[in-house]
DNA sequence: CAGTTTGTTTTGCT
DNA sequence: CAGCAAAACAAACT
């Protein structure tokens, strides 16, 4: 049966995953109407093709139909509405089903794809799809020692739906510093990190779902360490520049180019 | 009320 | 041309 559903915006992998949840009550109904203000979409070819399926990968929402795909990223600010609409908004995407029901999306990037999904989409490197490869992610990380481990989290072709929250919460739950290059990261703490990517992520799903996801964040936005409770660090860190919260006590920084001071003192004379 | 940002692509500079 | 920085997008939160 149909529900309704409205969702602001978190849009991490997570996050794309209960849309999908939501939006595939309408697998198998037939587009009836097609509108919405965003380019390079061929609206009027829309009515008439069945949704054949919803599928995400990371942050990117897709919507399978026989004569092509549509891409949905929600960017920073995107939102939607299932079985309603939002009010004074002029949705980028909005669909009506002969069968009833609507799908309306707002302030997001859309995009026609022409290709098959499973020709343009490697699932393995998605952190929430049952076709996650944890090993290789590990192989692409080896093959970046000097990435920093906050740019690593964020890159999408590694972990593909990991997001700056995630990024914060999996290094301050492994007690990794952000600034550890990958190279350094001791091979144990490195298998811990990929899994760590996925296990927080379902976790994130499961609070957001019981809408008590931001009381469960130790580090993200947060000012005193719930460990040590000594004031968090917080910088824009990174190739990514993104927001970064640590603590400089209990976050390791694997770093090994840093030497005992006493070796640093013989090597001055 | 001004400042900030859960993300990515595009533009433009050095 | 590579590499990087800034802009653009725009809404909800502090």
């Amino acid at each position: 049966m149909a529900f309704s559903a409205a969702e602001a915006a978190m849009p991490e992998g997570p996050s794309i995953v209960i849309l999908k949840e939501a939006a595939r009550q309408f697998e198998g109904r037939t587009i009836a109407a097609a509108s919405g203000n965003s380019g390079g979409i061929d609206f009027a070819a829309l009515p008439g093709q069945p949704l054949l399926a919803v599928r995400s990968w990371g942050k990117h929402l897709l919507l399978e139909l026989p004569l092509f795909s549509l891409r949905i990223h929600l960017l920073m600010f995107g939102s939607y509405r299932i079985n309603e609409r939002k009010p004074d908004a002029v949705p980028r995407l909005a669909l009506r089903f002969a069968e009833g029901g609507e799908l309306n999306f707002y302030t997001c990037s859309v995009r026609q794809i022409a290709e098959a999904l499973d020709t343009v989409y490697d699932w393995r490197v998605d952190v929430m799809a049952d076709a996650w490869e944890p090993r290789l992610a590990l192989r692409q990380l080896r093959a970046k020692p000097q990435m920093l481990a906050c740019d690593a989290l964020l890159d999408q072709n590694i972990f593909s739906g990991v997001g700056n929250i995630i990024k914060n919460e999996v290094l301050f739950r492994l007690r990794i510093h952000p600034l550890s290059k990958v190279k350094d990261i001791p091979a144990t703490k490195l298998r811990e990190l990929v899994k760590q990517a996925r296990q927080y992520s379902f976790e994130f799903k499961q609070w957001k779902q019981a809408s008590v996801l931001k009381q469960h964040w130790l580090a993200h936005t947060r000012r005193i360490c719930p460990r040590c409770r000594i004031p968090l660090q917080k910088a824009h860190l990174g190739l990514t520049r993104r927001r970064s919260f640590w603590c400089e006590r209990c976050q390791k920084r694997y770093d090994s180019a840093a030497r005992p001071a006493s070796v640093a003192n013989e090597r001055k004379q």
